[in-house]
DNA sequence: GATGAATGAGACTTCATTCAT
DNA sequence: GATGAATGAAGTCTCATTCAT
């Protein structure tokens, strides 16, 4: 293992990490390089090869980090509702937040791409499969609570539907010029649940 | 000029673009290299680049060529049957072979992934969008057609729910080990449209 | 030889004559390629290395034509005249319109420099010598006419220090950002005159 | 970051930039390739963009570096002297030394020739003018120092006038079968010293 | 006579990774 | 533990020239 144990090396390899995500976002995967990843990072360039056995290791921890990231802010959006919404308009944003990204509210596509990005390279590279899993059922858990707490009755095929309703719909919103992939998803929620 | 106007030349050109496409279903977009595609074809090197102005330029071909023989093979499969089919079974496995390609059915994850590929791909990439919303817009406008020849009452938003509801079938299928993307949106279909 | 000896193979030739002394002009030598001059003379490609054996050929053809161009409007200029300059200062503008060209007069530094770039390219190219070498007995068989028709008594050694002058000035003036080789060398040459 | 900063990777890089100005002296600009400067150097084709971020930064350097030691070397002479030469025949050669370089003395039409090459490709190079501003600076400095410990009295404007005088007899001696550019240089000065 | 087609050679550059220190 | 240095492999693209028609 060449991974960091001490507190330094560990804040380190998150820095890197998190360098990793941004350029994941704002590039796709093709933008995840090493030069790239260090210097937004602010730290040396053999510090990426240090810390991460590859590239690829290094995107999987970024996505990891990313994905995560965004599960806990779409759980936080529940936790901090007083009650859970019960009308649909309601529901469905907050479904919304969950599946896209709350920051996907002010109709950043950048911001939701990353998701599908990910799902569709899993495809080719099998290495990213046991996360996408695990995220995907992380994600899935949390709307089943979600959907609990409000009242809705949806069982696990309701759920896919839902889940395929929207993925549908952001993977066609996103083509276009002016892309509003949130609009396109909640048009589909909001009468799937009507 | 860069393009071929004999014979010969269309059919390296052409031979050029299938390679380019074989290339694209096998390994997606990143296996599209200069050097790749002309051991592919045969062809000398300097053949990409004398046939087409740069490697996107190729790529953009390939998924063209692509594009347009999926959507031929569908609407042959439709002007092949004598009568529309009127029950959903058959119609859901009709329109999956417009929306994933009649090669789909033996269950070949690979000839499904490049349509989700380009589909994702366009929105960090804006020389695809033209190719990719027109390839949409003849997608819509053949399933429309084979709704009609059915009977089927479907207008343009319901259309739009029936593509969102296979293609994120198919987005969250591909991630399985042994992904079967055709039974999953078949299900989503079958349910839609019972 | 492979050169044209039709009418129309000869105004076919010209046309890359002049399309490459265009070129030449605007962008120096790197400037000349096959593909540029064919482009601006909207001739086809192969009629480039149709009609020189070269692409130096080519450039030797552009750059004595352009040579003589210049020498051509310089003769003008004196010819056009009633009576020669006496004064100092219109002698001097009639030196510099042939050793620069008429065009140089409104500041146009890019009319000015393939001069240069031709003496010093002539250094390594023996290729250029006799064009080279040719132009310059041309030039200074005119500038010894201008001067006996001024009156003014310049043997062979004089009017060498006096090109020397014009060009060493104009070489040293070119690097500047607002360029005025024109202004430099008129200095250089009033002040010697006077 | 691509600068060296170890004693050996300074040693490296600047036997890249004694490569390149080697191959600038003997074939000009388009000598210098990063194939033929790393063949040159004996090191690996990358050496030659790990050090130097484009093969215009590289030339750019090895102009300087040659630039710098012409000028290094025009002063040694002068500091080499017991005493200033005042007799003109010395004093010329001590300004030629300066202006063409010591190894000139040899007729070496090659050494002399980079200079010009220089000034004419900075018209067309912006990225070249602050090195070729730089260096003619200080090779004023220097002739105005040399003057003036030679007594004679040289302003501004008749250094301008000295060194116009040079560069244009060598520009013009240039392209000559066997040239002798100083010789022709030493000619104009002795005239206008006299 | 003319030219569209074609290509070998080589240009510049990027990058993941290795390794000595 | 860390990292500056280094490089082999490969990428995209340009171009002068040849040749069959």
């Amino acid at each position: 293992m060449t991974t960091a144990s001490t507190p330094k090396g560990e804040r380190r390899k998150h820095a890197l990490i998190e360098a990793a995500a941004a350029l994941l976002i704002e590039g796709g995967f093709d933008a995840v390089r090493h030069r790239a990843v260090a210097e937004r990072a602010e730290l040396p360039l053999a510090s990426t090869t240090y810390y991460f056995d590859s590239i690829d290791d290094l995107i999987v921890e970024a996505l990891e980090f990313h994905g995560r990231a965004e599960l806990a802010r779409g759980r936080a959006v529940l936790e901090d509702m007083d009650a859970c919404p019960k009308e649909p308009d309601a529901l469905v944003e907050l479904v919304l937040d969950q599946l896209l990204g709350p920051r996907a509210r002010e109709n950043d596509a950048e911001a939701i791409l990353l998701r599908y990005e990910r799902l569709v390279a899993t495809a080719r590279r099998p290495y990213l499969r046991p996360l996408t899993l695990e995220l995907g059922a992380d994600l899935r858990a949390l709307l089943m609570d979600t959907f609990a707490r409000s009242n809705a009755t949806v069982d696990e095929a309701r759920l896919e539907q839902l889940i395929a309703l929207v993925d549908g719909a952001v993977v066609n919103a996103l083509i276009e010029v002016n892309p509003d992939p949130r609009a396109a998803a909640r048009r589909m929620l909001l009468d799937a649940l009507a």
